[in-house]
DNA sequence: GGTTTGACCCTAA
DNA sequence: ATTAGGGCCAAAC
């Protein structure tokens, strides 16, 4: 775990309840160069502490809940953004964050 | 050890 | 409007 990682995980921190953030405004706000995002992606699949840290506030562009990870997947992401008032549509089978959401 | 691969985004054509 | 390519940094190979 480096430093890096520690500086994207106070971003991720800083997005306010009941909104979203794409992956390249976290890479920004940690100091990064907006091409950065997939470095965001790496960090949060490696997250130490899935319980603290507001994760699923973080999705891409399009609002799309581009996961992979084995131990989350996209379904969680949706119950707990839904638990923050985020309404979540469906589209093609993929969960999606409408752009109102944003941040 | 170098090389490839990502929870992606921006710019230019 | 859509497509192509470069970039970013840490793991996995």
């Amino acid at each position: 775990m480096s430093e890096n990682f520690q500086r994207i995980y106070a971003a991720v921190a800083q997005i306010p309840h009941g909104k979203v953030t794409s992956y390249g405004s976290v890479a920004i706000m940690a100091g990064y160069t907006a091409s950065a995002a997939r470095v965001v992606g790496w960090a949060l699949k490696a997250l130490p502490d899935a319980d603290t840290i507001p994760w699923q506030r973080v999705v891409n562009r399009e609002g799309y809940l581009t996961i992979v990870n084995p131990r989350v997947d996209a379904l969680e992401q949706r119950r707990r953004l839904e638990d923050e008032g985020i309404v979540v549509e469906e589209v093609d089978g993929l969960f999606r964050v409408p752009k109102q959401y944003f941040l």
